[in-house]
RNA sequence: CGGAGUGUAGCUCAGUUGGCUAGAGCGUCUGGUUUGGGACCAGAAGGCCGAAGGUUCAAGUCCUUUCACUCCGACCA
């Protein structure tokens, strides 16, 4: 990609109602644009590295059977009055010509749980799990902290039947594994912690997984010794102790929590009168988990955890491109040349931003490069060709190194 | 929805007890000089001062209403 052809800039200050890094670092940076509080455009530097992040959750549940689907953002509402839900003060409603009332999805239990529901009628159908990318609807009274807490964001969310609560928890392991590799891949692993959390009628905890940031908005206590954490609108009924070692020697910490996973047991299959008939030819209930993951709050995580005073740093995983090449040639013979390594970069299948943009100074285009994060940086002049080398450096810092271009 | 704060040029902000023909920096456009860390010089364009009412000879400035944004609560992925 040609920086020239960009349609988006770079800002030089961050709008100044904005607080939190990850808003500064990403509009600044032209990867998103706020429209309204909690409603952002994503641009297109924020659509690669969103897609990257999607193509890491992707194929890390693949490897645990999950099929992806794509959902509907409308629900009809006799759906949530089945299953009482109608009443949720986060539900954002519409309606058609007719007067129908529509529901814009803030999760799919109630469009996913009929949709299995026709396809699974027998144990042998089981177990089943699909997951989807969404965008999700919910009104907030009040979004914040950047993208991190907005009224429509983007969401992986999973569904898991089964027959008997001892699968279900059986997969809920598989898909806690599952989350603990993507978090690995994103770079999040280290800072992500594992969370007791409230766990609603069936079961006696959820677990979260919670980004340690200072600008996270839960406050939880982390067990060093287990690497596990509780949030603390449970700690009281954990009398204070980490439930995997009884210890109390816990760490409070500011975190923000980027995915969770949840036993719903027959919570939603009941709703729908969804049952499945077993070996002897008796009916029993479905039984369901669910498994989210925030992935735009992802990838306002991956900045709060992974950035600089000068910008983002983007893990190589994710980052919007593979290298960033900066040319600082301004004669006609340099630029041809430097034209002629992107073409040869871009022949060999390397995905790169190209800042080709005319007239700049260097500084101008360095602090650029530094802003939008790009890990590896590749800088082509008059000085470098004059050696037939180009320079090569990490956004993270460390020697800058000189390639030939002959083993380019 | 409670508390606090902010709305002035594309962006960040000045604007004193009401006197404004509304400013600066950045960005944009023209020309010139520069060319390895946001350089310099000269010029130009760009504003219904969030919106609506009101007070006044006079309102960016005071009053009322309203809308929006940010932060702190409550609530929530």
């Amino acid at each position: 990609m040609r920086q020239s052809i960009l349609f988006t800039k770079t800002l030089k200050e961050a709008p100044k109602d904005e607080v939190s890094k990850n808003a500064q670092f990403l509009i600044r940076g032209g990867f998103v644009d706020k429209l309204f509080a909690g409603v952002y455009s994503i641009l297109p530097l924020g659509v690669k590295v969103l897609s990257h992040i999607e193509h890491i959750v992707r194929e890390e549940l693949c490897r645990i059977d999950a099929q992806e689907v794509f959902l509907p953002a409308l629900h009809p509402v006799e759906n949530y009055q089945k299953t009482g839900r109608d009443g949720i003060d986060v539900l954002f409603f519409t309606e058609m010509h007719d007067g129908k009332r529509l529901v814009l999805g803030q999760s799919h239990e109630e469009v996913v749980t009929p949709l299995l529901q026709k396809y699974v009628q027998s144990y042998k159908d089981l177990p089943k799990s699909v997951f989807q990318f969404q965008t999700k609807f919910r009104n907030e009274l009040r979004a914040k902290s950047g993208i991190m807490r907005g009224r429509e964001f983007r969401m992986k969310d999973m569904y898991s039947f089964h027959e008997t609560q001892s699968d279900a928890d059986r997969y809920y392991a598989l898909v806690e594994d599952a989350y603990r590799k993507i978090f690995d891949r994103l770079a999040l692993g280290e800072a992500t912690i594992k969370t007791y959390a409230s766990g609603g009628t069936f079961s006696k905890y959820s677990h979260e997984f919670q980004t340690i940031t200072s600008s996270g908005e839960d406050t939880i206590y982390l067990c060093e010794s287990c690497r596990v954490a509780i949030n603390k609108e449970i700690m009281a009924d954990v009398n204070g102790q980490c439930p995997e070692c009884g210890s109390r020697a816990l760490e409070e910490k500011k975190a923000i929590e980027i995915a969770n996973i949840f036993k719903l047991a027959d919570r939603f299959t009941n709703a729908f009168s969804f049952t499945y008939t077993d070996q002897e030819g008796k009916k029993h209930p479905v039984i369901m988990g669910c498994y989210g993951l925030g992935i735009t709050r992802t990838l306002g995580a991956i900045v709060e955890v992974h950035h600089d005073e000068k910008g983002i740093i983007w893990p190589e995983s994710i980052a919007p491109y593979a290298a960033h090449l900066v040319s600082l040639c301004t004669e006609r013979a340099d630029v041809e040349a430097a034209d002629e390594l992107y073409h040869r970069l871009v022949a060999q299948g390397k995905d790169v931003l190209y800042d080709d943009r005319a007239g700049l100074r260097a500084g101008e285009k360095f602090a650029d490069s530094d802003l939008i994060g790009i890990p590896k940086r590749v800088i082509v002049s008059p000085k470098t060709l004059a050696n037939n080398t180009v320079e090569v450096r990490q956004r993270s810092g460390g020697e800058p190194e000189y390639v030939s271009l002959s083993a380019i």
